[in-house]
RNA sequence: GCUCCCUUCGUCUAGCGGUCCAGGACGCGGCCCUCUCAAGGCUGAAACACGAGUUCGAUUCUCGUAGGGAGCGCCA
């Protein structure tokens, strides 16, 4: 039997991290077995479900590569087939209609739960009696009176819940419009999917999705029921708290790499191992080895992922993403290094593609004043020496390579008979304006030479300026 | 309130009755390296929620307790 399996979001806003590692569980499951992954839009509340949200979940599943063999479906359009459903289990007196009033239910409700028990429908329409005229009905389900629903979940094992404990659902409203419990069972029937992945936050609704699939003469899928991830403080993380779209995390210079290994380790492991690529992710996930327990929300961690995966991916492919950060910080990198050599001597110092963009400004933007505290530290008359003597090698140095660029600074150091850092920390005042930079050979390569030499004319006259002002 | 689910270092996790005075990773401390910042190497502190069973033996099995989460909508 091919295997598929389907991610259901509602459009009701942006593709969170919940909703995404939801989605990855439910993709990888769906690729680990050759088998088919579907896109479903489940946008039958009208009320609250907008063409800005599905797009944004496009945007977020495309921008982390989950690909979707069928669809994006969309619920609204098979309003039909709904209705054809539910008619099928009206005739079949598997469901029937029900003209109670919203206030008796509201009273029904709070009595039950002052006696103490579980709120749920009393069955007063079950059986057919006289048609108020004024009342348009809703379509109950007809769930079964007794016994037990017990299913295997992929990931908790056995889970059984008593027939009492449920009441028989609404299925379609007043207006004729179906509701969720029951779209979900008809689409995942209908789309044939064998494997339903979906927060834990639903094992409650998974008893009564089954007996719909038994009233509709369906062999129910298989369940697994993955674990919420919570916030920082513990708490559930949702839209309404604390969860950020997965387009922030690009906005906020994540790789797709990193925020995907992140999210597959939250809740899943394969041993010991930390780093999986998405190619990995697909020999070795098992549905089965999905933890239980709701897991929380680290961004050290994840800013250590993306540390990795700047400095392990190919510095072309960092190189690409990196762009849009230039761009979107009003960098122009026209003129100036190389963006994968940046990428190179950049990432083993930045969590994030955003602050590697920030902190490589100087590269391709001459800076316009120094550093007050950098240049009192460093810019001394007693630097002017070998800045002196490092512009007047760099002058008719022609291979300006790191290698290179570190000999002349090596001999300059020891013709001055200084260390290294006596000539180095000058140097990068000279050439950033700031007391911080990439190793100093890297920093002047980058540069490149025509900026190299200005900057160090442009110390060479603080410097002078300072000495005459005193 | 009722029902269901969950419980190993601060966090993510390994563990599937003896191999565990519990292993890895992030973070944190120390040391080394060092031209700044990093990165890297080595190293340290840090956990089986509690209580009963079962067993020769429980982190691992069972049951309670406590704590946490979810659901109980004409939302999904």
């Amino acid at each position: 039997m091919t295997i598929r399996t389907r991610f259901a979001p509602s459009p009701t806003g942006f593709l969170h991290v919940g909703g995404a590692r939801t989605a990855l569980f439910a993709w990888l499951q769906a690729r680990a077995n050759q088998g088919a992954f579907i896109l479903r839009i489940e946008d039958t509340d009208l009320e609250r479900s907008t063409a800005e949200s599905v797009q944004a979940i496009l945007d977020g599943m495309a921008w982390l590569g989950l690909n979707h063999d069928e669809g994006p479906i969309y619920q609204t359009h098979r309003f039909d087939r709904y209705a054809e459903v539910v008619q099928q289990l009206l005739d079949e007196d598997k469901a029937y209609h029900c003209y109670c009033p919203k206030e008796r239910l509201e009273l029904l409700r709070e009595q039950q739960m002052k006696d103490g028990i579980k709120p749920r429908y009393d069955g007063k329409c079950r059986n057919p009696g006289v048609v108020p005229e004024a009342i348009l009905p809703v379509v109950r389900f007809r769930n079964p009176p007794d016994g037990n629903v017990v299913f295997d979940d992929l990931v908790r094992g056995s889970i059984s819940i008593s027939n009492q404990e449920l009441d028989d659902l609404i299925i379609a409203r007043s207006d004729g419009s179906p509701t969720y419990n029951f779209t979900v069972v008809v689409d995942d029937m209908d789309m044939q999917v064998t494997h339903v992945i979906r927060g834990d936050d639903h094992i409650n609704n998974t008893p009564r999705q089954i007996n719909i699939y038994h009233a509709l003469g369906a062999e129910p899928p298989a369940f697994g029921h993955v674990p919420m991830i919570l916030g920082q403080d513990g708490a559930r993380l949702s839209k309404r708290h604390g969860a950020v779209g997965v387009m922030q995390y690009r906005d906020d210079g994540y790789l797709p790499q990193a925020l995907l290994n992140y999210l597959v380790r939250l809740g899943w492991s394969h041993g010991d191992q930390e780093v999986f690529s998405l190619e990995e992710m697909v020999k070795l996930f098992d549905i089965k080895d999905v933890n239980r327990k709701a897991s929380a929300f680290n961004p050290e961690k994840l800013d250590w992922l993306n540390q990795y995966y700047m400095k392990t991916l190919p510095a072309t492919d960092v190189a690409a993403q990196l762009a849009w950060h230039f761009t979107d910080q009003g960098i122009n990198t026209q003129e100036g290094p190389a963006l994968e050599d940046v990428v190179t001597v950049q990432a083993e110092r930045v969590k994030t593609l955003k602050e590697m963009a920030a902190h490589s400004r100087v590269f391709f933007e001459t800076y316009d004043e120094f550093d007050a505290n950098a240049a009192k530290k460093h810019l001394r008359p007693v630097a002017a020496e070998s800045l002196q003597a490092m512009l007047n090698n760099l002058q008719s140095l022609d291979d300006w390579s790191p290698d290179a660029l570190h000999d002349v600074i090596d001999t300059v150091a020891a013709r001055l008979e200084v260390g290294m850092g006596k000539v180095a920390q000058p140097l990068r005042v000279a050439l950033t304006g700031t007391g911080v930079s990439p190793s100093i050979d890297k920093t002047l390569w980058l540069m490149g030479k025509k900026r190299s030499l200005e900057g160090i004319a442009k110390a060479l006259d603080f410097i002078k300026a300072r000495i005459a002002a005193q």
